[in-house]
DNA sequence: TCCTCATATCGAAGGCTGTCGATCGATGTC
DNA sequence: GACATCGATCGACAGCCTTCGATATGAGGA
C-alpha cells in the first residue's frame, strides 16, 4: 500500500543521462495512501451512484432504499456500504430494524473534494 | 461496469414498508462510468504520486525519471503510465529514445477536477 | 552493420474485488 | 414465546489488478 520513494539523491539525478531532470519532492506515504483510498473508495459505479443519492437526500437514507434501487443483491449493497464507511465517507446509524445511511458529517477535506464532482 | 438501476417505480416505492424514502434519480450511466473510471485511475499509491510529480513539472518528465523515482520495475511504471493514458490524465510523446509525459491539456473537467486534490 | 539503451508488450503469479447464496443476530409483531 | 424481517457476515467463485521477468521494438552510436 505505501509507496516506497528510494532516496533523494537517486530521485534527482542531475541530467546523469542527459535525458533526466529534477522531480518534484513525493508526497508523503501518509498522504499518498489518503488519497489514493479515496479514489479507490469512489472508483465503481454503484458507489458512485450511492453517493449521488446520499448528497442529493434530505434525511438519511434507509439500506432497504438501496436495495431497491439497484439491480443487486442484498449483501452486495451491504458490501459497498461498508466500503464507504470504512473510507470515512459515510456513517450509519440504526433506527429499530432498519439501518439509515448519510455522508459523514466529519469527513475529511479531501474527502469532501472528491466527491463534489458527484452532483 | 454499467449500473444497472431498475425502473423508476420500483425505486420511489412510497413508503410501502413504512421505512422508505423517495430517493434522488440515478445519474446516467455514462456519467457514473465517466467518475469512476476517473477515480479508478487515481486509486493507487503509485499513480497518486506520478501525478503529483507531473502537476509539479514545468515541463514533460521523461520515464527514466519515475523508473528511477519509485522502487518499482520498469514494465511496472510503464503500465500505471498507459493505465492514466487510457484515462485521459496523462499524455506522451518521444523524442529520440525517450518517451516524455505530461498532464493532459485536453483533460475533461471531471478528471481537472478529481486530480485537484493532489498537490 | 552490430550493439546498446529506453520503452512497450507479453505471460504468469498472487492478491484483491464484486458478486452471489446461505446464514446469523437483532428487532419488532402476533 | 414463536415467527417474520432487516441488515451484516461468511464462504465461494470469477475476474481484474499489481507486480515481476522475459522479450520485442526501435532509435542512436561505434
Amino acid at each position: 500500500m505505501t509507496t516506497s520513494i528510494v532516496a533523494r539523491e537517486v530521485l534527482v539525478p542531475d541530467r546523469v543521462k542527459g535525458c533526466c531532470q529534477p522531480v518534484a519532492a513525493p508526497l508523503s506515504d501518509a498522504r499518498v495512501d489518503e488519497l489514493s483510498a479515496i479514489y479507490r473508495a469512489l472508483g465503481d459505479p454503484t458507489r458512485v451512484q450511492i453517493v449521488h443519492i446520499l448528497a442529493a437526500a434530505a434525511e438519511p437514507v434507509c439500506v432497504c432504499d438501496f436495495t431497491a434501487a439497484f439491480d443487486l443483491g442484498q449483501p452486495t449493497i451491504s458490501h459497498h456500504l461498508s466500503k464507504l464507511r470504512d473510507a470515512g465517507i459515510v456513517t450509519s446509524t440504526k433506527r429499530g430494524v432498519w439501518a439509515f445511511y448519510k455522508l459523514n458529517a466529519a469527513m475529511t477535506s479531501a474527502a469532501r473534494d472528491a466527491i463534489q464532482l458527484i452532483d
